[in-house]
DNA sequence: GATCTGATCGAAGGGATCGTTG
DNA sequence: TCCAACGATCCCTTCGATCAGA
């Protein structure tokens, strides 16, 4: 996401070009500049622009899909420390169950914090293959580890990290780094997870 | 000066169109969107120096009218409940029965103290959209939850948050709160809402 | 818990920037 | 010495709630 600045009368025209209700500024200049939307124009990148390697990696995302025999690991075992402690019950915010679908959906889009939309990528891979996130989770960087089934662990590797639990999973999150750096997890991750290439890329991008 | 977020490859598109060395988004975005520049503008504008609110308000309104397909919900539960409690028949001060009505009242505007129109804000669109409001009514801060159906629930997520109930409505809201924060409130309560941008502004602004 | 409002200032969170390491 | 990757300090923003002011 980029942030511009623009005046104050010319704001009040893009707003109030806004034809569906939420709309973000994004989606109301694309329109009113005829633009096609994010994805259309991804995927003509990929095929043009970046290599050849497009056909490939349908291919590959294909193959993904039949070996998806993974089995559901017992998360149970861990799920049984949850928020019973916490007072007013979390009110669980429905994700899209695949990561396309969140990083296509409005809601996901309009969030500005990144540290949010990264838990909440990492929460969707999750969901969508537990053993594959979970053997992914080994990634690290020179001193810090990057995932852990606890706070303390990767309080323990690294100062001031900022742990967080990623909703709905067993895991934690360093979280004490630059935007670039969250990317770089993402594609880390997704990459050791066997996801497509071109999807990781739209995936590291959202953030 | 307005700030907006763009999705990054729209950034990109946009700044690529720069014409002359230095231009800022605004130049860019008024060549793009064929506008005249901001003098011409202003001219048109010029009725109405002081608040330029006019012309978004006239906008804002088209919008809301076209978008107007929310199903009213059963207030009159909610109905059930009202003052007779309360000492001083408070007289029930009519308010107007949607929001951008209530926030050109003459009575309105004229009121000085904040919360005081921050309730009637609350209020008028609780009656306007009853569902959305308590979809949205789960926007919190980083300790204190910001609604509630009960009083004690509200005091229970922090220190004197000072509870209010909002007239003719099931809700109570805290009050400890300084105006900017009454301000981003009625903002994000409305966002989520899906009231479109323009509206959201104007709204916020009035308080 | 009882005066009420809300600005001010302190606390916490986010993440860019800059220092460190290999 | 320089470069790339990584770490985490520290600045800026956002949020909370005390307390000044009426």
């Amino acid at each position: 996401m980029k942030t511009i600045e623009l005046e104050d009368d010319l704001y009040r025209y893009i707003a109030s070009q806004t034809q569906d209700i939420g709309e973000s500024a994004s989606d109301i200049l694309r329109r009113l500049l005829a633009l096609p939307t994010e994805h259309a124009t991804a995927n003509k990148n990929a095929v043009s622009v970046e290599d050849s390697s497009s056909l490939l990696e349908r291919a590959t995302e294909q193959n993904r899909v039949e070996s998806q025999v993974v089995v559901s690991s017992p998360s149970s075992v861990i799920e049984t420390n949850p928020a019973v402690v916490v007072d007013l019950a979390p009110i669980v915010t429905n994700l899209p169950a695949s990561i396309d679908k969140l990083i296509k959906d409005k809601e996901f889009k309009n969030i500005s914090v990144s540290v949010t939309k990264f838990i909440q990528i990492l929460s969707v891979l999750y969901a969508e293959h537990p053993t594959e996130f979970q053997a992914a989770t080994e990634i690290k960087g020179r001193k810090r580890i990057y995932f852990a089934k606890s706070e303390k662990a990767l309080l323990s590797a690294g100062s001031t990290t900022k742990p967080r639990k990623i909703e709905h999973t067993p895991f934690w999150v360093i979280t004490n780094t630059n935007t670039g750096r969250k990317r770089n997890m993402i594609t880390q991750l997704m990459a050791e997870m066997g996801y497509p290439h071109s999807l990781i890329d739209a995936v590291s991008q959202s953030i």
